[in-house]
DNA sequence: TATGAATGAGTTTTCATTCAT
DNA sequence: CATGAATGAAAACTCATTCAT
């Protein structure tokens, strides 16, 4: 995904109408008008409008990636990494707090929903082995199937970075990010009834069912 | 909310429209046609196009408070009709799923907008106050600050939601949610093996098996 | 073929400005402003342009088959009913002149060009009826195949149509005809070299060759 | 009509495109995606695009009046040159028979309208006097007026030339030609028994089998 | 209640063309 | 010779809405 200049800034204003007023707000006319120049002018830049919105969300995944820093880590520290770049992402770039889980907002568009939804199984799929992992080496309670775990964990993800978006910015994201994390953490931990003593006894991965 | 006969087939069809193909797909033509009336037909049912998507919006207040069974229940138990409310109420609704949760589809519009956000916090005020009667009754654990509990419960329960709707309803929602209503009781239960005098319970719960 | 009256100003309002200055010319906007109506007024009444240049193809043919009075005349009868409704059709409807027998108008819509094939292989397909029996009567000399009959009759009255059309209907065009198919029977009565005498004779289908 | 390679490669596209999809097809944009250039690269090469289909239709006569092979002959003989080098050329460059005899393509443009107007007289001016000489020297019957010899034998040319055409090219044109020329002999020569003297020979050439 | 006919504003897109480089 | 970036005009079409019937 190499974009020119002008197509960056193409980019640029449409995730902030998106962001703004929804893709009825995502016009040819409003996106040349942010950018100062006439419609027929954004065609040389892009094929059509769908070409606008496709790239648009290619660039989300980008930014994700770009996002994570350490991406060789696994395990309970592998989804930290990952969630905590959400929030640093989202906070960088406000306006993808209102789009970037917000398939339904693309749900018109045959291709588009289908390439958010093959980015989000990626997502998923990397976050699973993560959750496995972490299940396996005793970072994350057992009793917990994974496919539950992946949405105890990105449901309020999701839900912070709405709120946040839907507040207009009122709180600080990546505070309250962290807070989110070590709450989930008190939650996903492996239950230790003795208080956390005698961690290495838990490392075997108990009466762990293999249905997820 | 008195709905005439028409005026609730045309917010069912609007619904669905909306679901199917995002608001984009929610025109005064696909809504008349659905019904198989012409334009200016609907305009004898509702003011105008806003008035509709409004109607739409305050309803599912409406189904959603009439999916609470058990209006006196407080604490966890609260919490836990609500949050079964929300799958029975989907489940029998599939087009709430894509519809429901889906602020940033009526962000377009100031008067939506703010009466979803209405919503929401009306929503978020009677939780708090479940979760916080639940936390000193001792029900919750007590590290977890209740702004954070929200989160912890509405975030899953809104992912589950979303990914059934995006699945196409692959899979039986409420038999999903009671899953994750028991993955989340055990994550949020007071989990102090020296406070906690009904530890032993809880248990043999983690020994469960296909029990969901 | 039920044309509401509105779909009949259009059909004409199409053909005249299609006459007037090709495809290029019939645009929604000229044929919205020559019924003093707006653009959007246009799509009552057609689906979309492409509606509106198909019904004006059928049409072509409905006038044309409207216009031949004796539908039982067959043989060099048949085919001298033929020929002469065609200039009285055009005559009558000058901007058909330029437009009846211009397929390459219509070339770049698919199905139109089909239509127009299909029409005129439907004419073919009855003149060659007509000329085949016309030979076999002995009204026709038997020693020219039938499809340049075909050309040999087709070809002039088109062209004289033709040159009608670009001459701005100088010349009238019904006189005019009728001394074309004067001219068309001298050369294509059976070559009696005794100059018309016991025409009888003539009769038996001489020197055919079945190659057509 | 001097043009460079490179006119001469865009009037060729032109006239491709022209002949594929009606001049519809023929834009700015696909004669220089043709060419394999940007539209800019046009304009250093042609004024404007109707210099381009004005040179196009010149180009037209130059190419007609090149494929003349004899251009002495005069009466019958100079006629047959005329119409037997109409085959011959829009045989070797295919595109000329959607276009070649396609007037109403161009109708939209005054100037280029009138030029073909122009060609088509002094084409029609050369071959009426040709005409007059071969009637005068009797080879061509009496009894039919020039105007309408001129229709009987263009108006079949310009049929075949544009039946060829439609049928993408489905058969051979000079073969074709060369019958219908054949046909039109016979139906144009002087067939007055008495003062043809040369009767007899036409009489065998009746007879004739596949010779075409 | 409903419809047929219409409309003004706006949609995406294409057109031929220009201009600085 | 050619391009990249732009433009004014116009294309086809959709939108929510109105009004007389």
């Amino acid at each position: 995904m190499n974009l020119t200049k002008r197509q960056k800034e193409i980019i640029d204003a449409a995730l902030q109408l998106t962001a703004d007023g929804g893709i009825q707000n995502l016009t040819i006319k409003h996106v040349s008008g942010a950018l100062g120049i006439t419609e027929p002018a954004l065609y040389r830049h892009f094929k059509n409008k769908a070409e606008i919105v496709k790239v648009m969300i290619v660039n989300f995944e980008e930014l994700a990636d770009a996002a994570i820093t350490d991406r060789e880590a696994d395990g309970l520290c592998g989804i930290e990494t990952f969630v905590k770049s959400r929030f640093t992402l989202v906070a960088g770039n406000p306006p993808l707090a209102k789009v970037m889980f917000s398939e339904e907002l693309f749900m018109d568009d045959e291709e588009c929903s289908a390439l958010l939804l093959d980015m989000m199984h990626r997502h998923r799929g990397s976050l699973r082995r993560m959750f496995l992992n972490a299940r396996k080496a005793g970072e994350i309670r057992g009793d917990i199937e994974v496919d539950m775990l992946f949405r105890l964990v990105l449901g309020p993800v999701r839900l912070l970075i709405k709120q946040w978006g839907m507040s207009k910015q009122a709180f600080d994201l990546v505070k309250e990010g962290n807070r989110l994390w070590n709450a989930l953490c008190k939650t996903l931990k492996e239950n230790n009834p003795v208080s956390g003593f005698e961690q290495s006894t838990w490392k075997g991965n108990r009466h762990e069912k293999k249905s997820d």
